[in-house]
DNA sequence: CTCCAGGGTTTGC
DNA sequence: GCAAACCATGGA
């Protein structure tokens, strides 16, 4: 199917934002996973798209995880213009990036594995869980692991876990895999909760602190208020801005722009450090 | 060899 | 409330 997208849109910059560990381009076109729905995307001209997937699907599911219902040019381009000269610069760098929503529980997993791990190394921990544990299917291009469910790591045990490089995180996952299987919609009706409680309740979880919270808000509830204060965050906040966090004032936006700022860090971390 | 990676928990003050 | 020690593992 074709789609045309009239917004920032750039499927590469996603992938490099790292928000997502599981995306992947393969000769020109981009797969995303979320659940058990897969996508691929191929670039066909500026703001034309070919997609794996049906009309309805496409509505239903990606267009919600791509966060398409917002305008995210008007957003970057009110940072470009504005008088924090170094937001315009990431705004500029990182246009094309958007939030995705993803799945809860792989993001809550997947961003308790990451805590001081590279995200190379937090891929490679991700991908071996899957391929352990996650139900296997097969697509027009590959066959690919989902995912684990909470009940496959719980059942898992913490043995088999420790086998896939989580290190020290090994008793968080399989604790949140254990609450998890105890209640499996517990990470879906939280998102009926505002931002300080849901906060607050992600924070109850072994393993999840500040930062990790943060980012299961932003990159899977779509609660962009949020900005994740993580190292690189943090650097950019002490050389840039005096060691006084300029997110909180963007509002609704906030968690976009440290995004942008995140992505531009990435790509000129001499610059930062 | 040492240092670091999208930090969190525990302990002590 | 804040600071410091400690936490596994892989790659540079």
């Amino acid at each position: 199917m074709r789609v045309t997208i009239f917004d920032d849109f750039d499927l590469q910059k996603i992938m490099d934002s790292g928000q997502c560990f599981r995306c992947k381009s393969l000769n020109g076109i981009y797969r995303f996973i979320t659940g058990s729905e897969v996508i691929y995307i191929q670039p066909r001209s500026k703001s034309e798209y070919n997609v794996s997937c049906t009309a309805d699907e496409w509505e239903r599911i990606w267009i919600p995880y791509f966060d398409l219902e917002q305008n995210y040019e008007s957003i970057r381009s009110k940072a470009e213009s504005g008088t924090d000269s170094f937001m315009a610069k990431a705004a500029k760098a990182g246009a094309g990036i958007r939030i995705l929503r993803q799945d809860p529980w792989e993001t809550l997993i997947s961003f308790i594995i990451s805590q001081r791990k590279s995200i190379p190394a937090i891929k490679k921990s991700i991908e071996t869980l899957a391929d352990s544990f996650g139900k296997v299917i097969h697509t027009e291009h590959e066959t690919i692991s989902l995912f684990p469910t909470a009940a496959a790591l719980y059942a898992a045990g913490s043995v088999a876990l420790s086998d896939c490089s989580l290190g020290y995180r090994t008793p968080y996952v399989h604790a949140a895999a254990a609450q998890i299987n105890a209640n499996p919609s517990l990470l879906d009706d939280w998102a009926a909760l505002d931002d300080p409680s849901l906060l607050a309740m992600l924070k109850t979880i072994k393993g999840v602190g500040e930062k990790v919270a943060n980012c299961i808000m932003l990159f899977a509830y779509g609660r962009t208020s949020c900005a994740p204060v993580d190292t690189w965050i943090s650097k950019v906040i002490d050389k840039e801005y005096d060691g006084a966090n300029p997110f909180p004032q963007y509002e609704r936006t906030a968690g976009i722009m440290q995004q942008y700022v995140f992505y531009y860090t990435l790509k000129h971390k001499e610059e930062v450090q």
